[in-house]
RNA sequence: CGGGGUAUAGCACAGUCCGGUUAGUGUACCUGCUUUGGGAGCAGGGGGUCGCAGGUUCGAAUCCUGCUACCCCGACCA
């Protein structure tokens, strides 16, 4: 079989690329940096946002929009906030254009620049934040808890499919509490939404626990994350859930009246998850042949092929296809029917691979006679004939097991790939021969932070939530540690 | 932004060094026939401002100058 895919073993970044565009799912954009997302692609996408946006409302969220462009002046009042974004801002100047005097062709009209630049929004807190501000008066009006979708802007130097594009879709949490510990308590639950859907919905295990401070969200207090590990063992942060403490409030002056009548700031979370999602899920289980997707966000469950030589043979399968095709759409299972005559079976067999359908039926006259079909499974290539009789069960059955192996698989891959080590040399060693997560004492200051990442590349992913918490001594400085962090190189 | 590379059909490339018929190959596309249980075969056909703008020349994809875009490696980042 003609290979379409660059092998993992070759390079990893290759088929990567390679499998985003091969499957249909996104390609580079006449815009620098900026993708265009195809219909499969979107339609994955769309797959993860219904899940997700179940979830926000589930627990208490709305949805909201609010405008693309930021003033610049409210951009620059959160001093952290700046910092960390200005460096890669697009910024709208002027508003119209005109015809080029010199030739053909329009030039920016220099008579349209605006009084204040507009910032197309990297990330929405200033101006939620200032509008929430005529939205809190009293303890009465709290908590807000507000979902966005939406595209951002970070004018990135470098730029991968899905990974870390100029623009991406993403949804933005922003809530408003009377207390600290209300909104920690948020940030915490946001937190375990994201981490329940990539475990049980992308079949993708991860780790949960804080940044560190150089880690941290520009404007945060503290920030919790999801890491996932990746088959090339970088880790790839996956969804965020930030508590903001006071420091929106206090430079917007949102503050409420207490059930005591005292003036009092307002607290905030904000939490986001992006397009990012699918680079997670394509690195997490994807194989040389392409995609493999969880029957849970696969847009199509199941793809029937039917095979025929004569066109009353097609008629026949065709027409027992569109019977199983209806058994199992009655159990809620998506099914494509495959009878486009300008392929043959081989090469739709290797498409729907490429493609990650998790389910193939292959209908033939043998099948007809023999009251069965040929089921093949996408996430381990094997195949089986079982009877048309009580097929949409088996199904049903297969799709869960799928579900789960595929997260067993990289819940053993991640175990696999997790490893403890006490002194710097060793850490080097593993980080260089093996990659993966690194189990290690860091002394807890910025400055080995630094150090470890200039000389090896390798971050502190996170101070795991549910990790071990004895006391030790940094690898690097010997200097007393509370605690083991990981470490990895990351996307 | 620094270092390197590329730009020729939808896609992947050859041709450029050493200027010279009608710019070629694979794939994809269209038509027809034969095919269809793991990426089919044959025949015919359509598709090109050779990245853009100048220049040299009888003649430029090819030589010269300028520009632009994209890719890779670094620094920056979800």
């Amino acid at each position: 079989m003609a290979k379409v895919l660059t092998p993992r073993s070759e390079s990893y970044a290759q088929w990567y690329n390679d499998l985003v565009i091969k499957a249909g799912l996104a390609e580079n954009s006449a815009v620098r940096g900026c993708m265009v997302i195809k219909p499969y692609g979107y339609a994955i996408w769309e797959k993860m946002q219904r899940v997700l946006d179940d979830k926000f409302k589930e627990t208490g969220h709305q949805n909201a929009y609010f405008p693309l462009f930021i003033p610049k002046s409210f951009f620059s009042k959160e001093a952290d906030h700046v910092e960390g974004f200005a460096k890669e801002c697009a910024v709208v100047t002027h508003y119209r254009l005109k015809n080029n005097p010199d030739g053909p062709g329009v030039v920016v009209d220099p008579e349209a620049k605006l009084e204040e630049e507009y910032i197309v929004r990297p990330t929405s807190e200033t101006i939620i934040w200032n509008t929430y501000k005529d939205w809190i008066q009293s303890y009465r009006d709290l908590p807000i808890k507000i979902n966005q979708w939406a595209n951002v802007v970070r004018w990135e130097m470098r730029t991968r499919l899905f990974l870390r594009t100029a623009e991406f879709l993403w949804q933005e949490g922003h809530t408003a509490h009377a207390t600290k510990e209300e909104a920690i308590e948020e940030s915490e639950t946001m937190l375990k939404v994201y981490a329940d859907f990539a475990e049980s919905y992308m079949a993708m295990p991860v780790l949960q626990g804080y940044k560190t401070a150089s880690e941290r969200f520009a404007g945060a207090v503290e920030t919790l994350t999801i890491e996932a590990l990746m088959q090339d063992g970088k880790a790839l942060q996956s969804g965020t859930s930030h508590f903001l403490g006071q420091n929106f409030a206090k430079v917007f002056d949102v503050k409420y009246q207490s059930k005591e009548g005292k003036e009092e700031y307002v607290w905030a979370t904000s939490w986001g998850v992006s397009t990012r999602l699918m680079g997670a899920l394509i690195m997490a289980h994807s194989d040389d042949n392409g995609l493999v997707l969880p029957p849970k966000l696969a847009p199509i469950q199941v793809v029937i092929v039917p095979i025929y030589r004569k066109d009353e043979e097609l008629k026949q399968v065709v027409e027992k296809a569109d019977e199983i095709a209806a058994e199992l759409k009655k159990l809620g299972i998506s099914v494509k029917v495959d009878d486009d005559d300008n392929h043959k079976p081989g090469w739709k067999f290797a498409q729907y691979e490429l493609q990650g359908v998790p389910l193939r039926i292959a209908i033939g006259p043998r099948d007809i006679q023999n009251g069965t079909v040929e089921l093949a499974r996408r996430d381990t290539l094997t195949k089986e004939v079982i009877p048309v009789d009580g097929i949409g069960a088996h199904i049903t059955e297969l799709m869960d097991e799928i579900q789960n192996s595929i997260y067993q698989r990289a819940i053993n891959f991640r175990k696999e790939n997790t490893r403890t080590v006490d002194t710097y040399d060793e850490f080097k060693k593993v980080l260089d021969d093996k990659g993966g997560f690194i189990m290690a004492h860091w002394d807890g200051t910025e400055e080995t932070e630094e150090k470890i990442k200039q000389e090896t590349k390798a971050t502190i992913r996170c101070l795991p939530l549910n990790g071990p918490k004895e006391p030790g001594k940094c690898m690097v400085t010997g200097k007393p540690s509370e605690r083991m962090v990981v470490f990895a190189r990351a996307y």
